[in-house]
DNA sequence: GGATCAGTTGACAATCATTTGCAAATCAAC
DNA sequence: GTTGATTTGCAAATGATTGTCAACTGATCC
């Protein structure tokens, strides 16, 4: 029997498909998305690269971005600006959701909610539009009662 | 009858906000204000500074960063990031609404829905949250038809 | 396996938006 | 008008991100 790698759910194979397109599946790069694809958090550049160094001292804050670009145009990973600060990045393998942040504790806590989903659509369409993409993140703080 | 000052519809007296706050009203601060209050838009801090030095030769761009922050602490104003560049002002004293950006054009539609809302603040509800505030952008383009 | 060469990298300079330090100017109160 | 703390303009500093470029390295073809 044939040995058939298997990707695991909601991890698809970017290497794969990066090299499909004819792009160089560097050591880099490959350091790179797997740092994306093994974490379920909101890292910004510099600490990917914290994650990546210690995977391969030799590579460089320069080689993250570029790679962010890269990975952004092909639709691999979201690229967030919750409050201010550094972007955010996050893997786009799993479904969409939305996000809320903790003023106080800065957590990310996603949800999602088609009846949401749906009403942004309706707007749009209200305005002679068809949405390409959307942003929606609530700021709060934990009710008083916990 | 002694005169009475109305302040128009939607324009609130940040100036005298200001100055019973304690804080001082200053040249460069009324100009900026003024400008804020009169403009419908929603201009970054170079275009605010490009306006207001018409109006005062001696402005300059870091008065013009102070005064935002100053007036987003007080809630007079609220601070955008809509895509990527600098951030966005606009005058907070009009009723809540979010945006709708044309990807094509840059241009900045406003849109108001309660049902979204409502909706937000459920959602927060059930994961235990009060919203303190929220940032909702449609990103779309024009329905092709015409 | 080794040569080939365009794509990619690391180092570091440059850019962009924004903030800060500081001496001089200016408000608001007396 | 004098006064003293606040605010300003200017320039330098900062933080995030992008650009430059010579050196390197993957994929392809022998
Ligand atoms: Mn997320
Ligand atoms: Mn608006
Ligand atoms: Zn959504
Ligand atoms: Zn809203």
């Amino acid at each position: 029997m044939a040995k058939r790698q298997k990707v695991p759910a909601g991890k698809p194979d970017y290497v794969k498909e990066l090299s499909k397109a004819g792009i160089r599946v560097t050591r880099p790069r490959r350091v790179i998305i797997d740092i994306l694809t093994e974490t379920d958090d909101h890292p910004d550049a510099m600490e990917i690269f914290r994650r990546a160094v210690q995977v391969d001292k030799s590579i460089s804050l320069s080689t993250v971005y570029r790679t962010m670009k890269l990975l952004e145009g092909f639709g691999a990973i979201h690229r967030h600006a919750f409050g201010s600060g550094p972007a955010r990045f996050e893997n786009a393998a799993g479904e969409h959701h939305d996000h809320l942040i903790d003023l106080d504790t800065g957590d990310v806590i996603e949800f999602k909610s088609d009846r949401i989903e749906a009403l942004q659509a309706e707007i749009a369409q209200a305005l002679g539009y068809d949405i390409v993409h959307h942003r929606l993140e609530l700021y709060g703080r934990k009710k008083a009662s916990g």
